[in-house]
DNA sequence: GTTTTATGTCAACATAGCTGTCATATTTTT
DNA sequence: AAAAATATGACAGCTATGTTGACATAAAAC
């Protein structure tokens, strides 16, 4: 049984050798799914806390987060980039919403739409959010290394179908949907 | 600005170069978080449908995932594995059992222990769940590349906190807890 | 002027996390 | 042997986040 490469795994479900130029091993995946699992738990457990103080949950960050990055987003936008239902992130955007960390405005060309930004409140909630997670990230890319950081960011991209993959590039890229 | 590195990205965040010696730039950081998010959404999104079909929902592919791997498990020791308190295991684990994917055998050691196994057909149901979220894997790591998937680990282990990645390395490992 | 679109809202439901409390069986400690 | 600690199971009740379906309104498009 050849096996080229030292693994860090003692699982018994290899059965495919690891050569590179092969399929990943099943237990090259089993690992890869592990980790996937783990470092998100991980990677949302500090502003899961801070949410925690509000009466704020995880959907709240992830809608601060984008139309931080999208100041000016539509409804409908941010429901093509969350991919929840209309009822879903209008539960959240509501009390976003009364509680003055977003703001809706009237759409120039077209005013039957609402464009979402962030008031200056709300810009320093979603950065104090954001803070500790960049952090941990920081602290991640930094350790790992700027190679191991494309691979990161290449396998996450390469897991996403074209489509999605499409509107998550373009979304991450800041281009207009 | 010396920015040395073609980035992707075309945001506004910017504010230090993309130098490897230096800490990641804030684009980076915040492409790494936005790739996290669109990243997992779709790794998860293969199991969902399966899960759908049934009344199960992801804890229960989790459970069922982490079991087989531990085959004899106990309770306690799951709860550690998944980060859940007893009674969001529990509402996960009766049905399984109820439904004969999941057994429960008294410790030999300990006979107030339940270590838990898959079933026959447990195994068949989590392999089911497993096959396109291993394929979806595979494609992603063929198409990176062994160095790539290699950058993927180490930046997911190294987001976790030093507890966290022991017990999770121990686990993947195979190792007793 | 009719139709389509963008948005908001209401009711109802399911999953999955949480806390707290209590019960039981078993092991460990005194 | 009695008491304390542990492993598990089960109850009630809470929150957050997702779902579907129905309906209303305002604005745009035809």
């Amino acid at each position: 049984m050849p096996s080229t490469k030292a693994s860090l795994a003692l699982g018994s479900e290899d059965i495919k050798p690891d050569d590179p130029t092969d399929d990943p091993s099943e237990t090259t995946l089993r690992e890869g799914a592990e980790m996937m699992f783990f470092g998100y738990r991980s990677f949302t457990q500090d502003p899961d806390k801070i949410l925690a103080e509000r009466e704020y949950g995880r959907a709240h960050h992830r809608a601060l987060h984008f139309i931080g990055r999208r100041p000016g987003v539509s409804v409908a936008g941010l429901l093509d980039i969350l991919g929840v239902t209309k009822q879903s992130l209008a539960r959240v955007l509501k009390p976003l919403i009364d509680q003055g960390l977003v703001e809706q405005c009237i759409g120039e060309s077209d005013r039957r739409q609402r464009l979402l930004y962030l008031t200056k409140s709300g810009m320093a909630f979603e950065e104090r959010l954001s803070a500790p997670q960049r952090a941990r990230l920081a602290r991640a890319f930094r350790d790992a290394g700027p190679e191991a950081v494309e691979g990161f960011r290449n396998v996450l991209e390469l897991m996403m179908d074209a489509d999605e993959r499409k509107m998550a590039l373009s979304v991450i890229a800041g281009a207009k949907l």
